[in-house]
DNA sequence: CCAAAAGTGTTTTGCCTACACCCATGA
DNA sequence: TCATGGGTGTAGGCAAAACACTTTTGG
């Protein structure tokens, strides 16, 4: 290995001399377009779902893809993930957390784009999809093929993100209304974990963690005894979460 | 929010019609050089160390910097993080993941330049650095500061990432010798995660998950009694390593 | 009164914690 | 023989897991 190689402006140091004009180095490297994808998780009827269009490109006709979009010039890589769920959901208020970039070169059909996948999870109930365009639509998580690019992949890795996420802090409630019930909460665990977990159990380890507030409010409309109903206590836990510490693999 | 807005090409569909040439698409994009930045952690002398060099711009002059480059056209971003570590260790054994993006429009002084981070855990006994180009070095963590661009931030995040990663999975191996004693590990762990740990709860919990090997040889040349020495059996880990579950946070 | 889901407690088990003494080696 | 760290076991507490019956509501 030659590391006296020079093809690397980076790595090199000019005879020990520094470099004086960084605009000109930057001009002279290389450029890649990039683009943020959102991985836009919701959940209803028992189901996890991931919001997604037709790709525009005759390309990948047919295929469901991601919600991306170039990053402008003078944005930050979150701000335009914000941006892309504003345009899309009409929400601003909303979960958003960086998984992962994706940069093979053969990702896009039309040359080189690198993606940084972006993760987002809201309530399907609070807001209405008022815009249909490109066939906008929820599909089950579990039943996505045939996508453009490599946004299967990139909705593979965000499932896992997601699921090691929630059982470590507390994502779950982004996806629930404000108000909700522990049959809820726990749907959405066994949903999105795949395993099915004891009802007594469960209950006690949430009442246990101390983070649920008791609305003394009850389910309406169902054709059972209604379940109370409870909401997230945020403020508290933004106080009390601990630090984590467990050897275990 | 109108989502009828044309102004970014993959949100748009253009009345219903496809694009065609994806080539042209991606050609009209702006575009920004990408930059891998490799995060390579070291152990020695109980301390962990992180691998820098002097930054090579006179906008930087005197601060240190990660190890990074420029992506290269055909590149995977991992190969380039691979080439990076050989390039500058001459190791091309060694752990690599990804750890995050960064991409703040004003991070680099020559302009706008997006870069992904790579951590790496080696373990310094295996080899010499040869190479001293930009004062190559390591550096004890705990005393960063005055670093080039937002590398500093670079660092906390990977260390972040790295004191999360070492308790769920076997990462620190990588950072010791093949052949290990029992409290070259706890140390390792210690000063990883800056805790004090009990020495015989440490020694039952890892002969508990029952990973270590054995070697039935023990420490040389150290002025006490000699410790067994024993190696991570990667095999069994791969074979039974657990699907880790449990609601905490 | 039937169906459907809500709500509730106890026992067992395994794991983490705290803690103190003898052993082997080199100097 | 001394200094230094290596090596070992046990008891208590706590949290997770397993497990079944009664209650409430709507239909």
């Amino acid at each position: 290995m030659n590391t006296t190689d020079a093809t690397s402006p980076l790595l090199r140091r000019r005879n020990g001399k520094l470099i004086t004009d960084a605009r000109a180095l930057v001009a002279s490297y290389p450029a890649v377009p990039i683009t943020v994808d959102c991985v836009i998780f919701g959940f209803e009827e028992n189901e996890l779902k991931v919001l997604l269009i037709r790709s525009d490109l005759q390309y990948f006709e047919g295929k469901w893809s991601l919600l991306g979009d170039i990053v402008k010039e003078t944005e930050e890589l979150e701000e335009a993930a914000y941006r892309i769920l504003l345009q899309r959901t009409g929400m601003n208020d909303v979960f958003l957390e960086q998984v992962k970039a994706f940069g093979s070169p053969s990702r896009h059909p039309g040359g080189r784009v690198i993606t940084i996948a972006y993760c987002s999870l809201l309530n399907i109930k609070h807001h209405e999809l008022k815009i249909y365009d490109n066939e906008l639509h929820w599909h089950n998580v579990k039943n996505l093929n045939d996508m453009a690019f490599d946004h299967k992949e990139v909705v593979d890795e965000s499932y896992n993100w997601l699921q090691k996420r929630i059982q470590e802090h507390p994502l779950a409630f982004n996806l629930l209304p404000e108000k909700f019930s522990l049959r809820e909460l726990q749907n959405l665990y066994e949903v999105i974990l795949g395993v099915e977990l004891d009802r007594r159990n469960f209950r006690k380890k949430f009442f246990s963690m101390d983070f649920l507030i008791d609305l003394d409010q009850y389910e309406e409309n169902v054709p059972h005894r209604p379940g109370k109903l409870y909401k997230f206590n945020f403020e508290k836990y933004e106080k009390n979460k601990k630090k984590w510490f467990a050897i275990d693999f």
